[in-house]
DNA sequence: ACAAAAGTGTTTTAGATACACCCATGC
DNA sequence: GCATGGGTGTATCTAAAACACTTTTGT
């Protein structure tokens, strides 16, 4: 039991992942930072990696508090879909060579081990603005197809948040998200072809989601596009 | 960013909530153990309370690791289903007065947060042996309908354990964890309508697994019985 | 022969799938 | 008038739900 008295010397961290939605090119994206110098202008002594953001936690601050700060004060939007959503605990997961040099600039103790919880944040690319600064030398958007490798166990994090939004059945709480307030039949289809990565019939589509009824029917069109302009529609308010 | 270099004090433990099926009385119950005092025999300066068991993790154990290690000293078995599911970490849950006593003996600085990642288990009452000892004074199964007040935030942790079961839609995993190697229709629905908490339809429960097909026949019937015998079925080998 | 649980089919309903053409607009 | 994406309906299949009686055994 005198055990008890030693097991105090953990790191906790949160990291996050967070998925953009780029209507445009119609792509879910993860937001990557790139790993900083020990010092301005020092990065040439450094290999930085990409990583995804994420910050120990503070004393003061829960899980959830700390997730919501790490993603304030990198994509300066506030109250987006949050969830925490696996905890990865491994004592060799900050023990890799290649994230040795990245410690020894951050941490007291840089062998000590880092449990880390991570979060699943879904944003819409085009309403945010992520800033290099605090987290990051630079962040950079990658397609969820093309992730490079990454620092720590960060390819293990993400592919596991993947897993997660494609899991998810109900996928309006993921539209509210990635949509703008008014949006058309035809976004809401594309975005939850990408997040299922499968095709989708239009007319079931449309057939479908008019029965689950989340959805209410602006009197609003399309104006200015060079084919029949469309229905706009927005989410119905959840209760609770 | 030098306060990396002080967040260093954390506490993080598993607690797991193990779920038993009692098939006789077709209940779901969760192992409770009640805390043990400072030292042998001075329980009665302390206020002992029911808890899940749970304990810090060790500095060279990963997370499913500790989670197994507090499951076979507990229940002396191994091998079973367990699943972390949420990591809690207020920094108040810990805080309240009446867990101060105990803490005060446990912990060199007892005010210090404690996050707990927990873990679900899921276990035959008839088959293991749980035994009082290194984690408890006692051990108690008591039904989920029926949880009295637990120790720190530990009713929060079974509720949610709870709901993520029901919640589960591949309840054939469950069900291998639950009924013995062989087992009868009636068996298996009795278990699928205690998880779900509702009555299932003889004729539809049949017709539905036998579609979903985990199941194998065996060639074997029920003996002794008073009754028409019925017929004995396995699961199938899950393929990795 | 009776008590006890096992076992079995049909009908109805709702949701999922497959599939092809006309419509409104800007240029 | 043509290019562009928007919008619509029907037929078929599958899964879920509701519902009642006969069978096999032990005593």
């Amino acid at each position: 039991m005198k055990d008890n008295f030693l097991n105090y010397n953990n790191y906790v961290s949160v990291d996050c992942v967070v998925l953009g939605y780029n209507e445009v090119e119609n792509k879910l994206q993860v937001l990557l930072i790139k790993q900083k110098g020990p010092a301005p202008n020092t990065a040439e002594l450094f290999k930085p990696q990409y990583a995804i953001p994420g910050d120990l936690i503070k004393e003061d601050e829960s899980l959830d508090e700390a997730a919501a700060r790490i993603l304030e004060d990198l994509v300066n939007v506030k109250g987006l879909f949050l969830e925490q959503f696996y905890t990865f605990g491994h004592p060799d997961r900050v023990k890799d060579p290649k994230d040795a040099d990245w410690l020894s600039t951050r941490r007291k103790d840089p062998l000590a081990r880092v449990i880390t919880v991570a979060y699943l944040a879904l944003v819409r690319i085009d309403q945010i603005n992520p800033s290099a600064g605090y987290f990051a030398e630079q962040i950079a958007w990658r397609s969820i197809k093309k992730i490079p490798k990454l620092a720590f166990d960060h390819n293990t994090i993400v592919a596991k948040a993947l897993d997660i939004i494609q899991a998810h059945p109900e996928q309006h709480l993921v539209g509210r998200e990635l949509l703008p307030n008014k949006f058309t039949l035809s976004q809401l289809q594309n975005l939850y072809e990408v997040i299922q990565n499968k095709e989708l019939d239009k007319r079931n589509f449309r057939k479908s989601i008019k029965n689950n009824e989340y959805l209410i029917t602006l009197n609003e069109k399309q104006k200015g596009v060079l084919h029949k302009p469309a229905q706009y529609y927005a989410f119905k308010k959840l209760k609770k």
